[in-house]
DNA sequence: TTGAAAGCGATACCAC
DNA sequence: GTGGTATCGCTTTCAA
């Protein structure tokens, strides 16, 4: 309860707070000492000392002397969507590795609620933004910008603004996905998207567009897009499914997990089958795709990479030790053809 | 980049920093004004200036002065788990509402991790700790606790501690199970589980062995303890299920979702089908629970209520406001029969 | 209503 | 190697 303060230790110790304060920021040196100007006597009494009388450095003070706070804030538009949950995990434990404590928040896809976030976070002095922006969100960290601090997209670009990025080339997955379904002998193709308007979508509708038109399907393009809102989604799946087949249509892309869910549902509902009525390819990962018999062609996102690439980006920031290229990272996405249980999964055969 | 403080704020609007630091931090009365001792004109001077001078309170001065952090920690076992994403993401709205930060962190089942997790946030001078303790951490925790800050345990107990609690009755959600499947006729029922030791699911064990016995059925019970190691348990698995006919189990309960995971897989690998070789009950939610033919049951827990509850016994302890009767919440797990999707959810028939 | 001044606990700078 | 001391930006008495 009562608080032990560097000038406690100092006293007892009998040196002075300034080098109680080099010993506590010593990193240990390889060879097991102290890399610290401090006589490694006194260090090891100071150290002594701290630890019987349970001195803990009180970050606030540090921080607002020093003005570092080795934190950093990863705001994510949902911390329970799986895709997220798993990279901020990621980063996390990288951070924490690193020292630094990571503070995350969800911007629920609202500009207005992004902005009060990075204000939240400005006034904590994280040292660097991770974020996956909502549409609508470059002001709000734009902001964050103007103050200094090194701001790392995920998951959606932003375009024409100078942020560094760690993105997926979502416009590939889309292609690659278009292109399994003709592997497979389809042509009938449709895509199912939302109105959102965030480029990881918009990037893989071009994708399917793109890939339709290159191999003279143009008229065949089918692209859907519903709403965000989970049960006009739910409906709008349906709706689309219902006259799918006196249309023609032999397949569907769903380029999100619940997108995909929605279709199952879809399927369900309407007492169709997969693969019977239509075949799909579905983004992300779902332990459906995995259980489902056949197994549901699913394409991904190196999770761990985009964690390790961003922290490493966003330290490199902070650092100012980035060359211009460095800020853009572009990953691939990959498609996954065997299940993540039983057998073992089978890479993309482009 | 330039850094704009309560005196820069104070010489522009011609007031002292007194006043400077009390409109900014007044709260809104109900009648639209500011209620604090400041002059209405004043404030809206003050006000005026500091918008247009871009102010922002530094945290780390106004915590290191005020002894307060306005920011809590939130330590779960992994923040990949949907369930525990779904409570933080909770957690952090709610707490952002009220005007708090949340920390968020994984204890990854390490009790050394989470002991150093806990220095870390009390470093950060957070005011209450939410936890969902792994075995052993009894101790770090105690360490917040002779610190004066109140911890709330979620999902897992910790039992003979002192700690507040908002559990779920996890007897009664195994109970609620295996009830289930007498329902429908099974007597031969068996439970997989982890070696993991945790009470969330020792718990669930007990309420199966429980009703088993209660029915009479005490020869029967049959508790499987597998490897928490996903390949270890994916292959544990895989052998409980192979030789499951032969002894003439028909039903199985799965006491979290991976687990039923394992089990689907397994049935996979050995050719098996739900519901016509086995039965189950599962836990927690799944896309895969609600999309199967037919619908599998499964127990869920209160997320939201959870976690409402959680911050708010936390609230209340910081408050120093709380009964000893109020720091232990009980709440109950609910069968879940219909799946969310396409058709309405039925609740527990009994 | 308003303001002066005393810290909160660390770090940074400069002397020794 | 070591120590004195001036801050960092804010909240908080206490007086006026």
């Amino acid at each position: 309860m009562k608080k032990v303060t560097i000038r406690d230790v100092a006293r007892e110790a009998g040196v002075s707070v300034t080098l109680v304060s080099f010993v506590m920021n010593a990193k240990m040196g390889k060879d097991g000492r102290l890399d610290c100007p401090v006589n490694p006597n006194t260090a090891a009494r100071v150290l002594e000392v701290a630890k019987r009388l349970g001195y803990r450095r009180n970050n606030a003070a540090a921080s607002l002397r020093s003005g570092r706070s080795h934190s950093i804030a990863v705001i994510v538009s949902d911390l329970a969507n799986p895709l997220f949950a798993e990279i901020c995990r990621k980063i996390e434990n990288i951070a924490y590795k690193d020292g630094y404590t990571v503070i995350f928040a969800s911007s629920e896809e609202n500009p207005d609620k992004l902005a009060h976030l990075v204000e939240t976070m400005v006034g904590y002095n994280v040292e660097g933004l991770i974020v996956a922006p909502c549409l609508g969100g470059e002001k709000a960290l734009e902001r964050a910008t103007s103050i200094g601090i090194p701001t790392v997209l995920i998951d959606r670009d932003l375009p024409g603004t100078d942020f560094g990025r760690v993105l997926v080339d979502n416009v590939d997955a889309g292609v690659i996905a278009t292109k399994y379904l003709f592997h497979q002998g389809f042509g009938k193709i449709e895509m199912i998207s939302y109105k959102l308007g965030v480029t990881s979508l918009t990037d893989r509708e071009y994708g399917y567009s793109k890939a339709m038109e290159d191999a003279g399907l143009k008229d065949e393009i089918k692209l859907h897009r519903i709403e965000y809102d989970a049960d006009l989604a739910k409906k709008g799946v349906i709706e689309i499914f219902r006259d799918a087949s006196k249309r023609g249509a032999e397949a569907f892309i769903l380029p999100t997990k619940k997108l995909a869910m929605y279709g199952f549902n879809a399927l369900n509902v309407l007492g169709l089958n997969f693969p019977k009525n239509f075949s799909f390819v579905c983004f992300d990962e779902s332990d459906t795709y995995d259980i489902s018999k056949p197994v549901i062609p699913h394409v991904v996102q190196p999770i761990s990479e985009i964690a390790d690439k961003a922290f490493a980006l966003m330290r490199k920031m902070i650092d100012g030790t980035v060359d211009q290229e460095e800020r853009n990272v572009t990953l691939k996405a990959k498609l996954i053809l065997g299940g993540r249980f039983g057998v073992d999964p089978t890479e993309a055969i482009f």
